[in-house]
DNA sequence: TTGAAAGCGCTAACAA
DNA sequence: TTGTTAGCGCTTTCAA
């Protein structure tokens, strides 16, 4: 059975194909509620409904938006930012083409291609994570830009703001009584990574507190390359060892738990840590639960989107827009364990005994 | 300055409209070459691109296809699946329409009209975990339904094989000379958790193992789970104390390497373990990495939209497709500790010491 | 309060 | 080898 068209209708109800459309559109109210009602009762009996594809070449409007990204299907950060696009849409009743790119850059102007061929009515450029990217050529004017900028400009985008982030982070260390706080910093993320160490330097020089090249150390972002970086930290004299570290995320973090664990370290008892990402099945799950920065994926979807589609002015057609990353506090961080208490408590280096716990399990 | 239409390229190259459809569609070879060429010059100059809502309302083909999921932002598997349908789709040249409805029967219904109104070729019904659903009304015909089956079928759908994986999991275990080995199951997912037992009990009925019911244990799907309900295994006298135990997934793995930890048991020396999910940023990240069954997120992604778009022939139009879960083969399984050896070594029953180390770290 | 008819941009049957 | 034209299903102007 063929779809039923708005002619069909208009002949079950007796009424002309202009009457239909009148009150299947809601327009005016100069149709009687008679003929209304007659009307909707025929579109209902025949299971009618318009044809968006006919109603998007008569308007040229089609009510779809495109959403291109880089890589959806490695990150576990894309659900979110997608919910808050997806979301924003659905209120306003657009539907979302989405398109995974995989970073390839033939893959991306073929589907700019055909998203400009659907006549979507806007265009959203993602990325998973912070970045400065150059703007693919002809990407419509209008088109916004989700958790990455443009190199040139030209168009709105939305990042999280990583800078006031990592001052977050670090102050957070500074306000449980930490002085020798270490950053545990990435040459995976450069645009992340250098804006969180300036929030890291601006907080600490806020506080008076002397920046030591020795406590910045970097890795590759994964708990692994987090354990190794975190070495180098706890290979330090006793008295420049931090007793709190910064880690460029979450992945990271894990790593410092295991260097920590490895040495007997306990958190936050001898160590504190703050992550950053409030990462899904990552941080929560730690034992203890590891203090993080969230990055606010959800929020710059739906920023995105909502722009994107004219839902939020938004002035400026060039600006970026900075989100604020909430401090997530868990059970990573208390105050510095005792400067110069048992000397023995704690060795001088790491050594390969396992240490007794302090409380039994039960 | 507005879209080209296909009658500014025929003017521009002095020729009909009908000749320029002709060659942007590459069809026959009855256009000259050099009209060909004068047309192709054409639209290039003026930046024509045909529209797809006008050839999709011609047509009656959209080249679109929905996918309608029930949560994407909260998974970490959905980016597998996209991306194996995703491809699929741009190999054919289809684009697709995402739509997460968050478990809600009212987006849904929205979902599918909007869809159905869109013309979409085809429809993909994807759930983010293995499981039976009522099929949602007014489905299209020959919608395929991905990791999920139709409670009353009429759909075509496609599953992970999780008997068939479960029994490969103990498989591994079974050939590295476990007898003692445990189910730890959950209640949250039926369907997946029943079919991994099947396969448990498959192979140690294989295997002449008796099954013994202590060693089968519930709890949440998360590690704070699999953490107690590997307690109550390992609270088990010592005789009975199963030597192996595979998970319902790897969260609850991550919950059973803490138990171990805190019990002193090493990975695998003591008690080996295997997962399923093969999750990222999980498994693979333990110490020591977790073997675990991988779900087939990709091929499954792909099977669901190949199918749909008819690019796979799949006979029956009500039939359900297994696909297998590769046995990812890492470092958490090795053969059970010596039975009687050294008899203080492990402890009769868990206590709250940490033991020295077998060996130094250096 | 309602209807006739043009036209969105394209494809394809048919004519030349 | 190329062109004319009807029509996909809808919205909207204009007329009645």
């Amino acid at each position: 059975m063929a779809r039923a068209r708005i002619s069909d209708v208009a002949a079950a109800a007796g009424v002309s194909v202009t009457t239909v459309s009148l009150v299947m559109n809601d327009v005016e109210s100069r149709i009687s509620e008679e003929t209304r009602e007659r009307v909707r009762a025929a579109a209902r009996a025949i299971g009618y409904a318009p044809s968006s594809v006919a109603r998007g070449l008569r308007t040229q409007q089609t009510r779809t938006v495109g959403l291109i990204s880089d890589e959806i299907a490695t990150t576990p950060f894309a659900g979110d930012m997608l919910a808050g696009a997806q979301d924003a849409a659905r209120e306003s009743g657009y539907l979302v083409f989405l398109i995974d790119t995989g970073r390839d850059r033939a893959i991306e102007a073929d589907a700019i291609r055909a998203l400009v061929a659907q006549q979507v009515d806007a265009l959203i450029y993602a990325c998973m994570w912070h970045q400065v990217v150059p703007a693919p050529a002809d990407l419509p004017a209008g088109t916004v830009f989700l958790d990455c900028r443009p190199a040139n400009g030209g168009f709105r985008s939305v990042v999280p703001d990583d800078r006031a982030g990592g001052a977050a982070a670090v102050r957070e260390l500074v306000a449980a009584g930490h002085r020798r706080i270490a950053y545990l910093d990435t040459d995976d993320a450069p645009i992340a990574s250098e804006l969180r160490r300036q929030g890291y330097v601006e907080v600490l020089t806020d506080a008076g507190i002397p920046i030591d090249p020795a406590l910045h150390v970097h890795g590759e972002t994964t708990a692994r390359g987090g354990r190794a970086a975190a070495e180098q930290l706890l290979d330090l004299p006793e008295e420049q060892r931090p007793t709190a570290i910064f880690c460029f995320n979450d992945r990271m973090a894990v790593g410092v738990y295991t260097a920590a664990h490895h040495r007997a370290l306990e958190i936050p008892r001898d160590l504190s840590v703050v992550g950053y990402d409030d990462q899904q099945l990552v941080a929560a799950e730690q034992d203890p639960p590891l203090t993080t920065i969230a990055l606010p994926h959800y929020d710059m979807g739906r920023w995105a989107m909502e722009v994107a589609l004219g839902v939020r002015a938004e002035g400026d057609e060039d600006a970026t827009h900075l989100m604020e990353c909430p401090v997530i506090r868990r059970d990573s961080v208390g105050p510095p364990p005792a400067q110069v208490a048992k000397p023995n408590r704690r060795r001088a280096s790491h050594n390969t005994e396992r240490p007794q716990p302090a409380a039994s399990d039960r």
